[in-house]
DNA sequence: GACATTAGTTTCAAATAATGAAACCATTTT
DNA sequence: AAAATGGTTTCATTATTTGAAACTAATGTC
C-alpha cells in the first residue's frame, strides 16, 4: 500500500544505509550493500564514504568490508545513560535477581522492535553489550506484547503494522487481528505471557512499566523454560513483578538530571 | 589554525549535532543546542527534527528536551558484536580476572578518545553500558598511550593533535611534545603506565593489542590504586598482560564471520 | 598473455534538497 | 496589557546531492 519508507532527505537515506549494514550482522562488501539498496552505485558510494569518514561505519582495509563503527558505541552509551529506564531500574533488577534467582529482562520498544536494555541472568555472570542492545520481535515476546498493550493508539497501530508475523513455533501469533485481541486482554489484566511463541520450551511472564499517563515506558519480564516452570508457577511471580515495575516507573518519573 | 571541523555535507552536520547533544550528558532543550551550535535557528530545527524522526534522538514531550535515541543502542550492539576485539577478547579477559582478581579494561580508540569496550572489575559484579561505551582522554590514560604509540604516523598525528592537554593532576602530560616523547618510549618497551595522570591515587599498566602490521587494534590494562599496588608490583604483571594481549590479537586476526 | 568480467571510483550537468532571514505563533515574564 | 522568550513555518536563493556514464583496478577465463 502506501510507501512506508519515510526518507528524511539525505540524512534519512544515510541512516537507512547504516541500518542496512547493521542488519547484515557481519562485515559486508560494497557490492553486497549495493545489491540490497535502492540507490545507484555512485550515490551509495558517496553515502557510505561519508558515513565512514564520520566513524559511523568502519572500513576494513584488508578485507574491504564495512561494518558499524565505533562511534556508535560512544553515542549509545550516552543514550543508555539518559534513557531514564535502564540506569534507574538497575538496583531494582539487582534486588529481584538476588531474591528470586531467575532470569529477568528489561526491555524498551523501538519501532515495533523489542530492545533489551538490561538483563539479569540466573546463574551466569552478567553479559554486556551482547545482551543489552540486542533486539527481537515485538509480537511474539512477553515484553513486546506487554509494551504494545499500553501504547498510545497511533503508536500502537504503527507497531502492529510493523510486525512480521513469522510463525516461529506452533503457538506464534501470526496475524495482526489475533495480536490486537491479545493486546486488549493484556491491557485488561496488566500481565503478558510468552507461551513458547518465539522459541520452543521458552516461556515468560512480563509486565509493563507505565508512566503516569498509563503508557508503557518499557517492560519487565521473568523468563524461564518449560522444564523449570509451569504457567502456574510463573503466575505466582506476577505480583512481585508488578511491584517492581511500579517501583521502576516511579523512580523513572522522579528522575531528574541536575539542573 | 586550519579549520579542523570536516563537515561531510548535510549528513556530517547532522551527526555533529548528535554528538553535541550527547556531549551535554543530560536531556537538553532546543535553545541550549542552538546556543552551542553554529547553525541558524531554522536549520538546526530541521536537522534536529530529522534526527528525532529517525530515532537517533528522542524527544521528551513533557519536558521538551532532546537526548540520544534508542536506535543508537541497537546500532551500537551491532558495532560491538562485529568490532572483532570485544567479543573475541571476552574469554581471555574472564581468564585474567579470575586468575588475578584485578580490574582490567579493554579499550579501543575513536578519534583520539579512548573508548572502553569491555571491563572486568575486581570485586564488584560487572557493570554494563555504564562502563562499556564510556570514553576518556587518550593522552593521560595507560590504554590511550599504549594505543597511540602504535598507530600509523598520520593517524597518530591526528590523535596527538586532538588531545586537550588539560592538567588533571600534577603528573598529567600537558604538551604534545612531552606526549610524543613518551609515546616513543612506549613504542620501545611495549608497555605504558598511567602514573596518576588522570586521577590521583589511580595507577595502571597497559599493553597494546597489535595486528600483524604492528598497529594497535586496542589496548589492555590492569588498573589499581596506589594503596593496592606499587609500580614495581604492577610491572610484575607486564608479561601476563603481554601474553594476554597477544592471544587477543591472534584471536582477532583469525576471526572470520561465517561465509 | 591477451580478453573479458567484475568491483570500485570519478566526472559533470541536471535535479533536488538545504538554507536562513524574516514572519509567525504560543507561552511566559514584566 | 506589553514585551520578551522559545519554538515553528515560509519561501526565494543557494548549495548539495544525484546518477548515467566513463574510467580504473583487480580478478578470472581461455
Amino acid at each position: 500500500m502506501g510507501k512506508q519508507t519515510t526518507v528524511d532527505g539525505t540524512v534519512g537515506k544515510a541512516l537507512e544505509i547504516l541500518d542496512l549494514i547493521a542488519s547484515f550482522d557481519r562485515p559486508v562488501r560494497f557490492s553486497e550493500i549495493l545489491a540490497d539498496s535502492p540507490h545507484p552505485k555512485a550515490t551509495l558510494y558517496r553515502l557510505v564514504q561519508t558515513l565512514t569518514n564520520q566513524g559511523m561505519l568502519s572500513f576494513d582495509d584488508d578485507r574491504a568490508t564495512y561494518q558499524p563503527g565505533i562511534r556508535l558505541v560512544r553515542l549509545a552509551h550516552a543514550a543508555w545513560r539518559q534513557s531514564a529506564l535502564a540506569p534507574v531500574a538497575r538496583p531494582i533488577l539487582d534486588g529481584l535477581a538476588k531474591k528470586l534467582g531467575e532470569t529477568f529482562h528489561l526491555a524498551q520498544m523501538d519501532e515495533g522492535q523489542v530492545l533489551y536494555v538490561d538483563k539479569r541472568n540466573a546463574a551466569q555472570p552478567i553479559e554486556m553489550f551482547s545482551s543489552a542492545g540486542k533486539s527481537g520481535p515485538g509480537y511474539c515476546t512477553g515484553v513486546g506484547k506487554a509494551i504494545m498493550a499500553f501504547l498510545p493508539p497511533d503508536v500502537q497501530d504503527r507497531a502492529i503494522a510493523k510486525q512480521s508475523y513469522y510463525g516461529y513455533t506452533p503457538t506464534t501469533i501470526i496475524s495482526a487481528e489475533a495480536l490486537r485481541a491479545e493486546l486488549l486482554e493484556i491491557a485488561e489484566t496488566g500481565v503478558a505471557f510468552d507461551r513458547e511463541e518465539h522459541e520452543p520450551g521458552i516461556i515468560c511472564i512480563a509486565v509493563p512499566i507505565l508512566n503516569s499517563k498509563n503508557n508503557a515506558l518499557g517492560a519487565l519480564s521473568l523468563t524461564s523454560s518449560t522444564r523449570r516452570h509451569s504457567f502456574e508457577s510463573l503466575k505466582a511471580h506476577a505480583l512481585t513483578l508488578k511491584t517492581a515495575a511500579q517501583e521502576i516507573a516511579q523512580a523513572a518519573e522522579n528522575w531528574q538530571f541536575p539542573t
